[in-house]
DNA sequence: ACAAAAGTGTTATACGTACACCCATGC
DNA sequence: GCATGGGTGTACGTATAACACTTTTGT
């Protein structure tokens, strides 16, 4: 974050730096700020247990890192490293298994966030082309929740929310019955997003 | 925050230092961090339009806050100022109409938060007598959330969480029919507290 | 006796879940 | 024609919302 901006602006910023992608849905979900954080990660111990490096002092800098969480169309992407970056890639979820510091823990509570949030706000919008099938909603869904949905409930669910509008149109082309595309209402899915999709109290 | 604690823990002591009170329920909610935070306030705003107090380079500092809230029995409690306070009481949300920075925007965004959380968060652990009334615990409820429930619905939903333990006492000497006293299920509210209340996707 | 608070119950409706059936398309 | 994916519908259980009746207690 420099100076002259907030750190939802930063976020932003170095988003659009990675992807070229600008507009994104970008959510705040957690401040990082254990002293030893850096240390606590079992790679970094196994280093300062078997002694063999002694540079270390690195690890013993305080970090403070704001977590972001985006949602971002990947086949519309190609990562780009920028200035502090040597590589940037993406990666399944179930590939990664050890990151530095404790980017792994921050990794997870980003998902549990956006799980939770899955609750009460809708999603979708610039994760998909413009016009799509259900079946492809869901299976965003799916990736995210990492399970399967019912394709009826799921489209009853998502439908009765109103965010979407049915198109005359039909995707052809695929292997098997043509699915009807859909667009999202974008005035709906913006209320929607602001007042939440659960009553609740 | 000092150099050896956590965000948490900062928040933790200042709680603490403020209340008494350690073991409380204490959650982070959000970062601010806008450049020019601390002069979007109405307040200061007229201070600079009016040009009447030149002294308003503390306005130019940049701060970045991470706001938490605590949920407190403000009635076991004598707010004490701490080291940086002059002044620390309680006041009633309506109360509330004028705070520097923007902490005004702040309080509010704790509320909607809190709001939130309340639909899969078990609450009322220590903001109630050990035992305590249905009607109390409502109470509880209708103050967060600015707006009545009923009897009834509220009953059957908060004890379908089943972390309640219904106990054979009443609660006599109050002006009306006696009503039954409760205890909280530790182990179950624990865990609702850890797993949510809502089932969601 | 009465008002007010509290316990308990009922009913209609909405929602989630788990299914079954039919239709279109490529092989 | 058959496997596969997709459109549509139904039955069941449970949760929510709205509402009524009875019991207790102090005045």
């Amino acid at each position: 974050m420099c100076e002259d901006e907030s750190i939802e602006v930063a976020a932003n910023r170095v988003l659009q730096e990675r992807t070229g992608l600008d507009d994104i849905f970008l959510k705040q979900f957690n401040v990082f700020s254990e002293p030893e954080r850096a240390k606590r990660n079992p790679i970094v111990q196994d280093l300062i247990d078997s002694g063999a490096n002694p540079d270390l002092k690195w690890f013993d800098q305080r970090f403070i890192s704001v977590g972001f969480y985006a949602l971002v169309d990947f086949s519309k992407v190609e990562p780009t490293p920028d200035s502090i970056s040597d590589l940037c890639a993406w990666k399944n979820l179930d590939e990664v298994d050890s990151l530095i510091l404790d980017h792994l823990q921050i990794l997870n509570k980003a998902l549990e966030t956006l799980r939770l949030q899955l609750n009460y706000q809708p999603l979708g919008y610039n994760l998909l082309a413009e016009k799509f099938t259900m079946p492809e909603l869901q299976r965003l869904y799916e990736t995210i929740l990492a399970k399967e949905l019912d394709r009826r409930n799921f489209q009853r669910k998502i439908l009765s929310y109103s965010i979407l509008n049915k198109l005359e149109e039909r995707k052809t082309g695929g292997a098997h019955k043509a699915p009807y595309l859909y667009e999202f209402n974008l005035e709906n899915y913006q209320k929607a997003l602001q007042n939440g999709l659960y009553g609740g109290w």
